[in-house]
RNA sequence: GGGGACGUAGUUCAGUUGGUUAGAACGCUGCCCUGUCACGGCAGAGGCCGCGGGUUCGAGUCCCGUCGUCCCCGCCA
């Protein structure tokens, strides 16, 4: 087929714009044929471009040669059109588009290029059948066609350059860091660059730019930020990619309350910008209070708490139930869920991973026939209305376990039933308010350590810069307990997922040292994995403090979407790779060789 | 590293107890059609049933292995 070149040719127009006020002007659009109706001597094109499409009609009477060019084009042909915008007839207007009130009557037609039929169209969108995301990873420039990939970029930009600019106007500055940096081999695996200058030596891609954004602050530029890509060497989940992008923001002279006012700051005009109105302050809860309530560090809070109810049995009936009373009994209440038969209650009982020394209880009516007023009691405490479903969470009584752990297992539960029983509760559906959709919560008051059973040594919950409370640094606690010491360490979080997290920042080097003492790691050691941050700490640093947003999983959340894939341009797989491009690959000999690389035959 | 789901036409899927020539819809190709907009009508092409092995007279279907995609646990300071 013969195709026809540009030129000087120019648009007057997008796809998405023409309505009937633009009657009778003459106009020139560009774009791919969205869907072709062929009626004979009469053809319909949709020309679509990312704006949306416009009708364009042939007509064999009015120009023969013109309607037989027309005859050719096929789904996703490239094409300019010139014609005259034409209003329709009455019965002709198409309520359903935006630009059903017009069409544009063709006078001259360029086919700029054809397209080989595509795996799927990019007008299925209409039809709800979106291809597996494998045909989509693989032709994704297709996919990206479709109107909801592109709104979801759409909404990505929007939302990004409304957070720069936010934050540009509180007076930070946005200040690139290197990508190719020293590995710090302290939390999540690093991806490794080798270096061929030097052989045997290996760049690492940034987990964080952390350790930078530090020294800016060291080095005076008082606010800091930048929507950076971060890598990690981790394996994938629906909402973890291992590279994604971080507004990632430092600042001198913080308290915790300067931080947060300056996220929800930000977080105010990207949600304006995706057409929202957020309501600030967040509220605010501490980590232990998350932990208790909700048994989770990041509580979805449009889902109703966890309930202690030991209160409501009796030192007798604990025994007879065989529940421990030293922990407590958690009562865990999913609404309107109904009534549920014996197999849909036996059904549930792989929801969750059985752990020992808890067990659940979840038939209150049963419960009912022996303790009515103890049921009566636990209803009344976790406020239950009559259809909603109880769990109870208990102890097994000769259970070894701290109450956290019960808490924790519990909230696995709340999350497992939430998601079971969705379409009977629609806690998780749309309602367009802002405050019931988008449940924001600051969890603050980390603790400061974890024990790591693998190496048997307490470990940075947060990372070990962070800042202990000043509180919690009374004499000699880092040693006798470290897991009492609460961190200056706070996680934004939005409908059960984490969406950013911070803290205020060590500035003085003894306490820094006291740290990495509690956490063994030997002064040699930390001075050759950190010895130029530590250095630098010796300089004047002021105190510092920050946050990093994941920007993909804030646009995922925006965007409806369950998986980052959505609003992740050209995202991997499950196993890490990236479908279109066909990568990772192995590469050449010659490649290895200037590396001084050799590869390990299985 | 572990658990689960899935893999059949270009696409989305159906395929009964293992039994003739593996089907449907959409898409595609050709012909017809002047008001369609998920256009319509007629005709047609299109299959390594992911791959390898096994059981069987006979495997898309059963078994083992393997590869790929998705979800979850571990992991992710």
């Amino acid at each position: 087929m013969k195709l026809d070149f540009l030129g000087n040719l120019r648009r007057t127009h997008t796809c998405g714009e023409l309505r009937a006020a633009n009657d009778g002007q003459q106009v020139i659009l560009m774009g791919w044929v969205n869907r072709r109706r062929d009626l004979g001597s009469l053809i319909f094109v949709d020309l679509r471009d990312r704006t949306g499409f416009t009708q364009v009609v042939f007509n064999a009477e009015q120009n023969k040669s013109l309607h037989a060019k027309a005859s050719d084009l096929r789904s996703e042909f490239v094409v300019a059109v010139k014609g005259a915008v034409k209003k329709r007839d009455g019965n002709t207007i198409n309520k359903n588009v935006p630009t059903g009130e017009i069409e544009v009557v063709a006078s001259e037609l360029l086919l700029l290029n054809e397209s080989k039929t595509p795996p799927f169209s990019p007008s299925d969108d209409a039809n709800s059948t979106v291809s597996n995301e494998e045909t989509r990873l693989k032709y994704r420039y297709i996919d990206l066609r479709r109107p909801q990939m592109q709104a979801n970029i759409e909404l990505r930009h929007k939302v990004a350059l409304a957070i720069r600019n936010d934050l540009s106007q509180r007076g930070f500055f946005e200040i690139e860091t290197p990508f190719m940096t020293r590995s710090t081999p302290e939390g999540a695996r690093d991806y490794l660059v080798p270096s061929r200058v030097h052989p045997g030596q290996f760049y690492a891609l940034p987990q964080s730019p952390q350790l930078f954004k530090q020294i800016l602050m060291i080095s005076g530029f008082d606010k800091y930020f930048q929507i950076v890509r971060c890598f990690r060497d981790e394996d994938l989940r629906a909402d973890r990619q291992p590279e994604f992008t971080q507004i990632d923001l430092e600042m001198t002279f913080p308290q915790q309350d300067r931080v947060f006012e300056v996220v929800e700051g930000f977080l105010t005009a990207a949600f304006k910008a995706a057409g929202h109105e957020l309501k600030t302050p967040f509220p605010r809860m501490t980590y232990d209070e998350a932990i208790a309530q909700y048994g989770s560090d990041k509580p979805d809070l449009r889902l109703p708490a966890m309930t202690d109810v030991r209160e409501a049995f009796t030192p007798d009936q604990l025994a007879t139930l065989q529940i421990n009373p030293s922990l407590p009994v958690v009562c865990v209440r999913t609404p309107k869920v109904g009534e549920l038969s014996r197999k849909e209650r036996d059904d549930l009982k792989t929801l969750v991973a059985a752990k020992a020394g808890i067990k659940t209880i979840d038939d209150l009516k049963r419960l009912e026939k022996s303790f009515p007023d103890t049921v009566s009691k636990v209803r009344e405490k976790c406020g239950a209305q009559a259809d909603d479903f109880l769990l109870l969470v208990v102890g097994a009584a000769d259970a070894n376990i701290k109450p956290a752990a019960l808490s924790s297992a519990a909230g696995s539960w709340r999350l497992a039933l939430a998601q079971k029983f969705a379409d009977k509760h629609k806690a998780f559906e749309r309602t367009g308010k802002v405050d019931t959709d988008y449940r924001w919560l600051w969890v603050t008051d980390f603790p400061m350590f974890e024990y790591d059973d693998e190496s048997k040594r307490w470990v940075a919950a947060h990372h070990p810069f962070t800042s202990p409370h000043e509180k919690d640094l009374i004499a000699g606690r880092l040693e006798s307990d470290p897991g009492a010491v609460r961190a200056l360490a706070y996680d934004a979080v939005l409908n059960g997922i984490e969406m950013a997290s911070g803290s205020i920042r060590i500035h003085q080097q003894e306490i820094q040292r006291q740290i990495f003492k509690a956490m063994g790691i030997e002064r040699e050691e930390a001075q050759q994995r950190f010895g130029f941050f530590l250095d630098a700490l010796e300089y004047g640093t002021p105190p510092h403090g920050g946050i990093a947003m994941g920007l993909d999983r804030l646009v995922m959340v925006l965007a409806g979407g369950e998986s980052l894939r959505e609003v992740i341009p050209f995202p991997k797989t499950a196993q890490a790779k990236d479908l279109m491009v066909d990568a990772p690959t192995p590469v050449s000999d010659e490649q290895l060789q200037q590396l001084g690389i050799s590869l390990k035959r299985k």
